[in-house]
DNA sequence: TATTGTTATACTCTATAACTATA
DNA sequence: TATAGTTATAGAGTATAACAATA
């Protein structure tokens, strides 16, 4: 139950504050994941790809969910070929430009995600709730430096290529 | 690379900082995880492992080792069996108490840990360095709630039983 | 040749459950 | 019987690399 009772003797505070996310971030992961898998007999990454495509009704190519799931191109044909067996999710070719298809949800993975993020929500409501609007806007903001920190390291990283 | 474009079209707050928390925190860990691989040739697991038994040099049970890694005895055992091989961990048997052993981190194991968190704690350190001191301990503290009612919800869960 | 996507492979981690051995 | 640990199994998730097809 205690990670965090990990780190080395030195103990400054990044390390306290990365163990500790890392902690939080798991306990909430964990229930999510069985939850998804007791309720609605699916998984995260499964969940995470038709999230994706809720947000795009128009649609998404193989390659920008790869990047928005942060995730190599094989894994999203994977994932993809099973929400498609599952007839929730619809590759849409687009004529003259083949190989680049469209994701999409299908009307019936539509109605099926409402109801999951229905629930995903809650859950997570329920797991921050000891927090008040206040704080879990301050965590919010928090942690947008710490993300955008790590992009601009990556584009410093790029520019000297 | 925006894992947070997921969320349900209602969207609050606490979904939307989940979202960027897991972001966050897989940003982190991809990159150590990488890390650990390419300088060490290990895994976060086995890392973990290894941290754990650091912070207790008397050793700790199989058990103890499985609750405080957050994970099944099952996989305890195959985890340790690799770090036995590489002969970084030493299974000590108890007299009289033969099952219960204690798993400890032998000589070779604590020299070499020690370099890998050296370098972990560089990485951790440099992930959060956009951050004061100030924000930092305020990450941390309001982490701290989330865990904690997060630890309340079990105890009341194991109660009303 | 560069880009997009797929396929194949291999490995780590995980939970579950059946099993063994001890107290 | 209850507890500690192991073994076996199956599945998820991932990265890598080889491959095909297109532009």
């Amino acid at each position: 139950m205690d990670m965090e009772a990990r780190g080395h003797s030195e103990h400054p505070e990044a390390l306290r504050l990365w163990l500790r996310m890392l902690t939080c971030t798991q306990l909430v992961e964990k229930q999510v994941r069985s939850q998804l898998r007791e309720q609605f007999d699916t998984t995260l990454p499964r969940f995470d790809l038709m999230a994706q495509l809720e947000r795009n009704p128009e649609g998404l190519k193989m390659n920008e969910l790869s990047r928005r799931m942060m995730v190599t191109g094989g894994n999203v044909t994977g994932i993809t070929d099973q929400l498609v067996a599952e007839g929730v999710v619809e590759r849409a070719g687009v004529e003259g430009d083949r190989p680049a298809y469209r994701v999409r949800l299908t009307a019936r993975g539509r109605k099926v995600f409402g109801e999951m993020a229905r629930q995903h929500e809650a859950w997570i409501v329920a797991a921050f709730e000891s927090l008040s609007a206040r704080e879990v806007e301050s965590l919010h903001k928090l942690l947008g430096k710490v993300k955008q920190h790590h992009n601009a390291q990556q584009l410093d990283k790029l520019e000297t290529i």
